[in-house]
DNA sequence: AAAAACTGAATGGCGATTCATTCATAAATC
DNA sequence: GATTTATGAATGAATCGCCATTCAGTTTTT
């Protein structure tokens, strides 16, 4: 059936949706499920293909390796979520109230898609190699968007400035990492989101009693 | 050279160190370097046998399989670290102080031997299989003592009594966490530990100005 | 001279990637 | 508008390299 599908069935010249790349996309998502549940090193191309409703060699039509598509999978995921949210937080004033949604955002995304959350918590990390080629990326710019918000925070009297930017932002960063990976591999299924405000309340405020 | 070393050549019986499994321990060093170095599913088993300078076959005399190595170096460091850690938070009173130690410890701990950390961090990470498996040993036990101590200081007034102390202890354990990834990956060496001051100034105090 | 350790070449299985072939559809020709 | 020809997406069986594991033979220890 070779028709990269141009409509869908309806009256002819339908929705102009996604013309063509529709089928790399259906790779990607059958990828993410696929590598969320075994794991990209125990995941044969042929269950990817298999997800996705394929041949196996169409896979090859669309990405160059295996290794690609894992990249893919997060080159969009991160490029996505860096645009969507920059849109957002510029729009707010203080200091806090951005922090505030950027770490609503950080979880409500990855909590709105298990097995996204589990191929970014778990195969990211998964290598080095990987790490350090994705830490230039994406990552690195978002943990410097964080970094921005809090130094803006400490000009414009928000937040304490005896305090190293640097080092609040990785806390800030970590805690919520740590928030979606026990929220993946907890049995409970619980709302992700919803955590966002119990971080902040004990970043902002601390845990010691005054 | 078949000699499962007894002594280490100097007076006979010289100090009664690990009789026989002292080779084991070797491959598990070898193996923790290499893992760190090129990653798990990477690194062959022969990398291993040739870093810990055997034969391929002698690894099998010790293991039983690739994986099982992968599981010993996490078993015995996490055994050890929990161990040694234990005995000395026991003799510490105040919770904030005994909090203090247990950062300290965590980050010397890692900070000391950075193949240790990578494959920590890192390949520790890299299977969901993995981190459930792990998660229900060694790692739970750990979140649980952090969870205790912060428990016993809101009881003791140390510490707020308004926060909940699960968030609380998945907030410092993922700064931490974060603290050792973010070294690991960081061109420069720094060293680790006096991270933890800073972490806890933080987690104590909160960034908010007051 | 047993027994215990060790060796490393050979095995076997797996799985990423390739590529000759198929065939639905589009374009050209009648 | 029917027939022929061209297109290129899709297929999936076959290939090919890799590497964990084994084991028959060697060396060392007792």
């Amino acid at each position: 059936m070779p028709r990269p599908n141009t409509s869908n069935g309806k009256s002819a010249r339908a929705v102009a949706v996604a013309a063509v790349p529709d089928k790399r996309q259906a790779i990607l998502r059958a990828a993410t499920k696929v590598f969320a549940r075994k794991g990209y090193f125990n995941s044969k191309v042929s269950d990817v293909a298999g997800e996705a409703g394929i041949a196996d060699g169409t896979v090859y039509l669309y990405f160059k390796s295996k290794d690609e598509i894992l990249h893919s999978i997060f080159d969009r995921a991160m490029e996505e979520f860096i645009a969507e949210g920059k849109k957002e937080i510029h729009e707010i004033k203080r200091a806090d109230k951005r922090l505030q949604r950027i770490a609503e955002l950080h979880l409500e995304k990855l909590g709105a898609d298990r097995d996204l959350a589990v191929v970014f918590q778990v195969e990211l990390r998964g290598s080095t190699k990987f790490m350090e080629e994705f830490s230039a990326a994406g990552f690195a710019e978002y943990l410097s968007i964080i970094h921005q918000t809090i130094e803006d925070g400490q000009k414009t009297g928000v937040f304490r400035t005896d305090i190293n930017a640097t080092v609040c932002s990785k806390i800030l960063f970590g805690a919520l990492d740590e928030m979606v990976t026990n929220w993946i591999l907890s049995r409970n299924h619980y709302p992700l989101a919803p955590m966002a405000e119990e971080v902040l309340k004990i970043f902002f405020g601390g845990i010691r009693e005054k």
